[in-house]
DNA sequence: TTGAAAGCGCTAACAT
DNA sequence: ATGTTAGCGCTTTCAA
């Protein structure tokens, strides 16, 4: 039984060259003759070598390494990340995961990142406060995703959730709705925002009168109980702040014996898994997750090699997805 | 402006100490003064100073590291990730994590993993040959969660799928079912046991004759075609083999008229988010997450430090969780 | 309790 | 095209 893995000596050995050239083999970088080349090659895959990337990274100075801080419980992180990778992956560079979870926090998340050296950190739905992010943006560049950060030291990539709800109520009103009510989502960032262009986007089609905000959450619970205020003098169209809320919705509304989209038209955000199910079909608002993920590792990318960058926030446009729970009022 | 992180040397020099010194207050060993202990750290937290993870393992020789695969995109591989972290805590191991995407596969994950030197190798829902792993685990210890891989090299923790559904027919018949159906997989992982569970069951209960087993598979889709050839003739209870194929059920028996659980009684698998959406209130099959990410974990662990042991396949029994689509048949 | 020195596996700079 | 040497940042002897 061997006691350890191959190093680079033990393949150097075996092929009979010096370690430095074994170490250009296995860079894949220029200055090795074919025929040494291939005996290296061999001998690793015999020997079933893989370098060690700590050593490597250690002796090298650059780790090209992006940590990226995402939720594991949370499916839409899942998206991201996926879409990360791909990034990653077109510009050499490397992602390093760190989760955070309900007993790992953010803080431990980050400092793990800082420990694997890092050269940027991406983090998704930033939880921190504004001041530690500002303070850990001095040692390493730190770019948010989805949440807004205003802060000069901080990048952030999100989506533009003002322009979500004007997408949403421009839809309704096109279907000839005019009684369009929000269900908000508290004080869960994006809320304000989705919040706001809600209303703006019933003022500018002269609906002042009508606007109706009610109190809500980011929960199916938070959705229902929003509905049941509404039941005694439903309108003809509500928008909720997530896909989650909205599931609630439509729970509330068809348990009171109203059909959806037939009495009552539901837009969710998010466009999640949830949205997607043939048995929801739900109207919703998608964010463009590759364009986000493009330009967020970009952005880090961009900080790691001192590229001159003017907008420190990007704001990316969302767009409808129409489904089956959206259509004409009744008349 | 500094060009690199601060070092220990850094840390050291600052607190006059040797770098021996700073490294033994580092790590938290004994054998530094509780003075030097509290200047090297005030240093160290005045540097914003964290040890090179690389650096440090590369010269311990040992990393304390646990590599896991996942599928970034499973919801239920969430969950397992969250217990592995606290499973791995609990015993001073660390987690690195390598996703699983639709353009980064298994193999390239476990290669980093390998490179990262991981004393371990943690795989959910393996999708490589078992061959290929059984290659892998005479370098490294592999322990394979959720799916069976039938092999004396490889650690497999996994639910008990047949147990499932012996647990959900036992649920219906209580309820006064007879007529029940069970939705096939197809040959996704789990599927084949599933189906035996529900035969061996409805036998168990005299009910040889009523045995039926529609061709399905995974998606909300599968589920809602297999119901639809059921339409004709309905049981009053339907088996799917899991939450996802359970929604398009739910979906095609009420498209067709028929109440949930008033006319036909349905159960799901896994105790996915999704089932416990109000909206849904599934009945279902709880696997036991904790338990299998934390004998995934020790089993890990046996294999590193040289444990003997006896078994290589766990079996983790699940549990019925009854919500709102099981109900006694209609009279 | 503290320090000096060696070396983990690798890459980079310089030789040949 | 290939080899030699030094050293990345840390931990680990070993000695003081």
């Amino acid at each position: 039984m061997r006691t350890g893995r191959p190093t680079l000596a033990d393949v150097a050995a075996r092929a009979g060259v010096s370690t430095a050239l074994a170490s250009i083999v296995m860079r894949e970088a220029p200055g090795a003759s074919a025929a040494t080349r291939r005996r290296v090659l061999e001998v690793a895959a015999q020997l079933g070598y893989h370098p060690d990337s700590r050593a490597r990274l250690l002796r090298s100075g650059r780790s090209r390494l992006l940590g990226v801080v995402f939720g594991v419980q949370h499916a839409y992180h899942g998206d991201l990340v996926t879409g990360l990778y791909e990034a990653a992956e077109d510009l050499k560079y490397e992602l390093t995961l760190s989760a955070v979870t309900d007993r790992r926090d953010e803080r431990t998340a980050i400092n793990s990142l800082l420990s694997d050296r890092c050269e940027a950190l991406i983090i998704l739905g930033p939880q921190s406060s504004t001041a530690e992010l500002a303070a850990l943006a001095a040692r390493i560049p730190v770019v948010g995703v989805g949440r807004g950060l205003r802060h000069h030291a901080l990048d952030v990539v999100r989506n533009d959730d003002v322009l979500g709800l004007h997408l949403a109520v421009d839809h309704l009103v096109g279907l000839g709705h005019r009684r369009i009510v929000h269900i908000d989502g508290g004080r869960i960032p994006g809320a304000a925002e989705r919040r706001r262009g809600y209303q703006e986007a019933m003022r500018r089609h002269g609906l002042d009168t009508g606007v109706r905000v009610l109190p809500g959450g980011p929960t199916g619970e938070d959705g229902a109980a929003a509905t049941a205020g509404l039941l005694a003098d439903p309108p003809t169209a509500i928008t909720a702040f997530n896909d989650l809320a909205a599931t609630g919705v439509l729970d509330a509304l068809r348990r009171a014996g109203l059909t959806v989209p037939g009495d009552v038209s539901v837009i969710g955000f998010d466009d999640s898994r949830l949205a997607r199910l043939t048995y929801l079909d739900l109207t919703t608002i998608a964010q463009d997750t590759a364009e986000m993920t493009t330009l967020a590792v970009g952005r880090a990318i961009d900080r790691i090699e001192g590229t001159v960058v003017s907008r420190r926030e990007l704001v990316i446009p969302p767009h409808l997805v129409v489904r089956g729970t959206t259509a004409s009022p009744p008349r």
